[in-house]
DNA sequence: CTGTTAGCGCGTTCAG
DNA sequence: CTGAACGCGCTAACAG
């Protein structure tokens, strides 16, 4: 019956209560199992951590056992679908795991995004998961690299989602694969003159995608003209721009490939503002497929990525023991034909 | 020149390679500027943490100092656009604050809510901010507040976001007043005749709109028929569901109010699928004004809710000190009007 | 099976 | 202005 009204409980006070020493109630209540404890002790600290509302002090935790639970999770942008999409499936499968996610939105700035890191390093996380698309600079990839190593060595499991540019585990996106199929069905469709909004020129995921839909129609026998491809924003508002860019240098092209939906999305909207009909006037495709895209209209042709899954694949790979060799995790990606490329046998 | 290549480099390892105790070398690097070092052993105490590659373990910072700059932040379900943008509101303003977020995707369980809350209290957060609708189950919102109650007791400060149903620090959403004013502006647009998609009885969010929306017909005269409110999930699926509904049972509305965007989507598809031309055979408005959906056909009349600045605002909320009342803070809700609901003058 | 005790890395008195 | 030493709460030897 030890009263103590200031401060938190910790471990003593319920060991005091149950009239046993810590050690007993820390195997009793955060013991590996390892250890067996009398029931009836047992029962005593049960009932006074209960009694006594006690909760574990995780730094202290962390602190004595060297370790920490934490997985760190670095997005682009977590209001984009695309990432919390992720973001979800890295929680759902962290919970499976007894694991708390701590997470950083970069917004975009691969600067923050080291800076960030550099934070994380400091909670010890056991492990650090990084989405979103790598760029081609090379200083930049680099410099990651070393923050990442520094990390390994430290003893914290790290992943890639997006492209294996680093030597380390890595969920692998169909990116190129992807855009192959998509621009191999929509020949099938009868598509014959393309154009592409290609996304940053920088960006490895976009420039994945592009170079897949022109590897697709070369599978065809098909090309695409250089002036049919144009770069812009990853975004909607990078969508729309660039479509009207490409309407107002007088477009050959009857079919749009946008690098991402929401890239696409944005392109319909400049199509329809510039009276083009949909999906007669052009046809429209993006890759992704958004769960809260299903319902545009036309309803758009895409390239599947669960990204739910895309997640809880990368949790599940840092969860692991580090292998000899980085792993490599390839994720499906699986074309969806809609009604924004209509057929035109 | 001292080395030590096994394990992470700690304040000691510095210390020593500047020559300097531990404890200068922690004014140094982590001080609360309080305490003055005179200028060359601080350089020094730098140049060794820089060439150690010294990172602070935060775990054990947080033990010395009996506090931690943890933030914990629980949503409903981070996969929803909703949700999304509040955590990234939260997360911008958690950074310019040097604070770090936990996050927690409950989907949609309340239960799971109150276990990862337990979870969160290990970790001694200095703040925890609860995003998403309360339920109306007065069992649930007491276990809720008991626990709070102990989050704040120990030191935490906390927040709300949605309805202040709990005497603590909340970010006030104006679903009531957003949905009466919509439902005036409808009026005015000239419909006469209403429908409700109301989302689940339980959820304070979806009863609030309903109500408010009521509230607004009756400031015009008009009554909703009991008849014409359904009831169903908050999301697309069960907007679309809810909507279809409604058809099968000779609908006499001609303009239909989903409680919120998504719900307002899945309803255009059903009537889209039951082959009501739109928007001239139903106006459909929605809440929220989620940006992803900003380009969905017709254009969605809707209530704009500033979702990131929500977030911000209740990471602010938890950075102030405790006041002796709760604090609340309103956030405006303004109607857009779209295509989805034209004039009928 | 249980209790005692030495740290984990750091912030912070308190002497010098 | 600097350094030695204590303690934060807990785990993991180790001894009993």
């Amino acid at each position: 019956m030890s009263k103590r009204s200031s401060g938190t409980v910790t471990l003593m006070d319920v060991a005091h209560e149950a009239g046993v020493s810590v050690a007993t109630a820390s195997r009793v209540l955060n013991g590996n199992g390892s250890r067996q404890v009398r029931p009836d002790l047992m029962d005593r600290v049960l009932a006074a951590a209960a009694a006594l509302d006690y909760s574990a002090n995780a730094p202290a935790q962390a602190m004595a056992r060297g370790r920490t639970n934490v997985v760190g999770l670095l997005v682009h942008d977590i209001a984009d679908p695309f990432f919390s999409s992720i973001a979800a499936g890295v929680m759902r499968a962290a919970e499976r795991h007894g694991s708390i996610v701590m997470m950083y939105s970069t917004t975009g700035r691969a600067e923050r995004e080291l800076d960030y890191l550099a934070t994380l390093r400091g909670q010890r996380p056991r492990a650090v998961i990084l989405a979103g698309s790598r760029t081609t600079d090379p200083a930049l990839r680099d410099r990651l690299g070393a923050q990442l190593r520094i990390l390994d060595e430290s003893g914290a499991r790290v992943a890639l989602i997006s492209q294996h540019v680093l030597p380390i585990d890595t969920v692998l996106l169909e990116n190129r694969e992807g855009a192959r199929l998509l621009a191999r069905r929509l020949v099938e469709l009868g598509h014959r003159r393309f154009a592409v909004l290609a996304g940053p020129r920088h960006l490895l995921t976009a420039r994945d995608r592009l170079a897949g839909f022109q590897a697709g129609l070369a599978d065809g026998g098909h090309t695409l003209p250089r002036a049919e491809v144009a770069y812009g924003d990853f975004t909607r508002d990078g969508g729309y721009a660039t479509m009207r860019d490409l309407l107002a240098h007088d477009l050959r092209a009857s079919c749009v490939f946008a690098v991402n939906d929401v890239m696409a999305v944005g392109a319909i909207s400049a199509l329809r503002d510039h009276g083009v009909p949909l999906p007669g006037g052009m046809a429209v495709a993006g890759f992704d497929d958004i769960v809260t895209l299903r319902d545009v209209t036309p309803s758009l042709t895409t390239v599947r990525l669960p990204l739910e899954e895309v997640g809880a694949a990368a949790l599940e790979l840092v969860m692991q023991p580090r292998a000899e060799r980085p792993r490599l995790r390839r994720i499906r990606a699986e074309v969806v034909v809609r009604a924004s490329t209509p057929a035109l046998c």
